[in-house]
DNA sequence: CGGCGATAGATAGGAAACATAGCTATAGAC
DNA sequence: GTCTATAGCTATGTTTCCTATCTATCGCCG
């Protein structure tokens, strides 16, 4: 239940709504997902997954219902048509972000100094 | 002056290490050299750069030094030895972070749901 | 039976970091 | 004379994640 990152700061909500693409998902089974797909480096507390879907939820990015299996009570969220351009938009913002940090960490020399 | 991106959260302080790496530079030449070297994707306002700046030399990671130049007041900063050995650390972090979440990204199928 | 771990959900409170907005000050352009 | 670029600073707010704690069921082990 350790938390190796507070730099997904800003970047979990993209997951989560990834984690939901190919399918609806409980939220317990997101956080799992999340764990085994990232070989554990993002094995995130409760704390964290559930207020994060709430958060989606509000924005009508997924949708939440309840069920029950095995006397446990379960929400699933699935993604909203909203959700899905969503996490196309965020997606494609990754890949730019991420080339851009890259860039600049392998970068030498930096532009001049003033 | 507009940031786009709240999404820098945890990775900004690698990055000020990274410009500072090939020589030293005064906070207002780091900040031209995230925005020129990002294609102006990474402009970020000041009171966001000098904090971080503070941030990082309180923490021993990068020393500053005060000097006058055509009578404007410049604090130049340069990596200490922490300070580079963090910057190798925290590149190396980033490249695993980022492969990670990349690959959760791309995923599909993702791990089973149970 | 009793306790414990895994499953499933939730919230309250705090900490960190980035953004907003505002401030001082000089040099040079218009 | 005013405006922009350069150069620096900080107080406040917001968001987001973490820690800690809580309820509850099920299955396993002793």
């Amino acid at each position: 239940m350790k938390a190796e990152a507070q730099a997904l700061k800003g970047h979990l909500e993209v997951l989560l709504l990834a984690a939901l693409e190919d399918g609806p998902r409980h939220g317990y089974a997101v956080k799992e997902a999340l764990r085994d797909g990232s070989g554990g480096r993002f094995d995130l507390p409760t704390g964290t997954i559930y207020p994060a879907l709430h958060r989606l939820e509000e924005a009508g990015l997924i949708t939440g219902s309840w069920s029950t299996v095995d006397g446990r009570r379960r929400r699933t969220y699935h993604l909203t048509a909203q959700g899905l351009r969503r996490l196309h938009a965020d997606r494609s913002n990754w890949h730019g972000f991420a080339a851009a940090v890259t860039a600049l960490l392998e970068r030498k020399p930096w532009p001049a100094t003033t």
